[in-house]
DNA sequence: TACGCTACCAAGCAAGCGCTTGGTATGTAA
DNA sequence: TTACATACCAAGCGCTTGCTTGGTAGCGTA
């Protein structure tokens, strides 16, 4: 070990945090089941028996990154909504929020959050979930908001599911060189809601 | 072993269509890593040595399973997109062929395909990139057109990978028993395409 | 000086993994 | 009858894995 890497959005400076924040970049670069014990402790310039001190098991990695990034992320979304007057405001600030979280400054651990949800064992998987729904309940109740008004006819629910498919799926594609970048992105998302307004 | 599953659509009725077929579902379920090959022979019913008669490596299997999906599926796209007349009608018909591939029919292999990507060497994913680039290539040509039809505004590189990623998340959250059905969400996948037609 | 806490090292164990090996049964064709 | 290919079995090898164990260094408190 001889550079650290900075740590994740959210994480905090202690062995604990710089042990996380290396675990999500390498879960997320070559997935769990491939990612040794030895490879996390190496990253972090320690011995592979001495990150057992700091967590009982492989999974507690795991776990404790996808739970700091989905409370850290749902913090977010309400300050980033608290500052917006009008439910499409709101709605914009939600895509932008979760745009910026999945390729912004928390997009490892937010990928291992999608990606590697069947490593977590049942137990773990209820515990997530219900962390999860705090989170999706943000937007349920913006979406609701705008059909209400008359902005779309679709089900708020499946509006929902297919704008977490687009934000979900720029893991995939999107980069910061290329030729859209991350504000008119989340303008486009935000007109396949409400339609594309003319001007 | 005592009963067979039934095989994966497209996949030959032959021990290597059996041996995919049985593979994709499990790779499937407990992904690519924690699927063992022995695992695979047992719900196969042969002995796991046996399985290296018909597959080089446990990789092998893995690529054999994208390869056959993306064959089949870029067929299935082709042949319902030749009887439909006009550009809108052609795109609604590759959103239901896409939907069907990855809720219906081959969803086990195509959740693979998307899912276990990284699993594969760098070699075999230039490969396989290679023919999802034809793939891609029949949704290119039809959202080009109906941009110049104006029925969009926006990119039609961008409107691809938006609709991809509607799709994709599917997996997540569409049941068959559920408060939508398969048609009805492909026409409001259009929707968010070309806009929520009055009437 | 003694105590206890946190953070770590060095060594290694048991289990599970992909894959190999050497051999057998069956079917088909010369 | 011989020859060869296909499809399989039984056994196990060598390696990697998550995790355990027993011990040590440094630091703050009494």
């Amino acid at each position: 070990m001889t550079e650290q890497a900075p740590l994740i959005h959210g994480m905090e400076d202690s062995p604990r945090g710089k042990l996380l924040s290396a675990a999500a970049r390498l879960f997320r670069q070559h997935g769990f089941d491939r990612t040794t014990v030895r490879a996390i402790a190496r990253e972090t310039g320690i011995q592979s028996g001495s990150l057992f001190h700091h967590f009982d098991s492989k999974e507690d990695i795991l776990f404790a990154v996808m739970e700091e990034v989905i409370r850290f992320n749902t913090q977010r979304l309400r300050d980033l909504m608290a500052a917006e007057s009008t439910a499409e405001r709101r709605l914009l600030a939600l895509i932008r929020g979760e745009l910026q979280s999945i390729v912004g400054d928390t997009s490892e651990a937010m990928i291992v959050l999608v990606q590697e949800w069947r490593c977590l064992s049942p137990d773990r998987q209820q515990q997530a979930l219900a962390l999860r729904d705090i989170y999706e309940q943000l937007w349920l109740d913006v979406l609701t908001e705008l059909h209400q008004q008359g902005a779309f006819r679709a089900d708020p629910f499946i509006m929902r599911r297919l704008l977490n498919g687009m934000t979900s799926w720029t893991t995939n594609w999107f980069h910061h060189e290329g030729s859209v970048d991350m504000e008119e992105l989340a303008r486009i998302m935000l007109e396949r809601v409400i339609g594309e307004q003319r001007g």
